[in-house]
DNA sequence: TTTACAACCGACCGATCGGTAGTATTTTGG
DNA sequence: CCAAAATACTACCGATCGGTCGGTTGTAAA
């Protein structure tokens, strides 16, 4: 009759994308699981203990796969960026946004992991692009890239339009590759570019 | 003693932005406006029903100022952007954002008011920018801005970034001016450029 | 000054919220 | 096979949810 764990926090985080924290209920939780609501509180103490579990396991499952650490940055990258963007449009939302918008400072240990969360996301991004650029140039790629896949959750919550992501996609890595070249134009003369403005 | 009608909106609007629809109660509203619970109901017949006066309201606000009909589309186009992400980078968050994920189909007046939200936002910005490019390239580049525009504020909130935003608007005027320039090359000659992709 | 009406309010409704106490049931180790 | 420990249960708590009802208050026309 034991449920796992895991069990829990994969329900929880449909749950939250759903419905968001407020939304989103322990009664509806224990539905979804088979189990009174009651028994949800021996795994976790209260509702809020949820969104670090259901971030961590996210960050997990986005990040740990192949290393791609042998492969040259670019395929690295894109592969990372695909991964995100693939399970954005499969569940239509994201967790994450859903729960930076839905967690105030009455959960301060729902929104420190959150910031965590997306901390981490942030930084795996820019370690890769770290490898084609300078390191502060990378992490302003990497926000812009965040900012787009997330960004283009709305149009398909609102509009189903999935055509947006597969944009967002091809227009990131594209933009990626081209500041790599500029980075490594620089490099080899003196002359800065000129084109896209940046920051 | 009257507590006018737009007083409760704007009230319900910084509540829905702050904590989401599901988060928002209507005791929390009467007491900003400084009503007793009861009487939130002479004006609005339930708690879904603020949903479109919130997002009316917003959109008259953003969309209503000055025509620049007669202004070149790249001005009216930035100062329409700009507006957008003032109002945005200021509040730290995007009501419709917190709404379009907060709204399920148990709502579906409210759904629809969010859908119609977005689509006049995406309509204005595509408008102006069909001025200059074929149609259904500014549909995609208006699609773009406001997947930038809105990413953006998840950056504001969780680690209060307020360059994101700027560093969005730069782009995202810029890449408009490109795409009209390819346009207008594409128009002269029938070669078509290759340099970013857009489909 | 009376009348009439809109605005407002106190009190209440059933339902649900997150969370707890105590008990029954299942699993597990010896 | 049996006891201890883990797990899940029933029943309940006070608070709050969206929403309603009938009465009170303020105001402005007659």
């Amino acid at each position: 009759m034991k449920v796992a764990k895991e069990e829990i926090v994969v329900a929880a985080r449909e749950l939250f994308r759903e419905r968001g924290y407020a939304g989103a209920s322990m009664q509806d939780l224990a539905d979804r699981v088979g189990l009174r609501k009651a028994s949800l509180y021996m795994r976790f103490p209260n509702k809020e203990a949820l969104v670090p579990e259901v971030l961590d396991l996210t960050l997990r499952e986005t990040l740990s796969r192949p290393d791609m650490d042998d492969r040259p940055w670019n395929v690295a990258y894109e592969a990372l960026v695909r991964a995100i963007a693939a399970d954005l449009s499969d569940r239509k939302r994201c967790v994450g946004l859903h729960l930076a918008y839905g967690v105030g400072d009455d959960t301060p240990v729902a929104k420190e992991a959150v910031r965590a969360f997306f901390q981490s996301l942030r930084d795996r991004l820019g370690g890769i692009l770290a490898r084609a650029m300078p390191r502060e140039r990378a992490e302003t790629v990497a926000s812009d890239a965040l900012i787009r896949l997330e960004g283009a959750t709305l149009l398909t919550a609102v509009f189903d339009d999935t055509e947006a992501m597969e944009r967002v996609v091809r227009t990131v890595v594209f933009d990626a590759a081209e500041a790599a070249r500029r980075a490594m134009r620089r490099a080899s003369d003196g002359k800065p570019s000129k084109s896209r403005p940046t920051a």
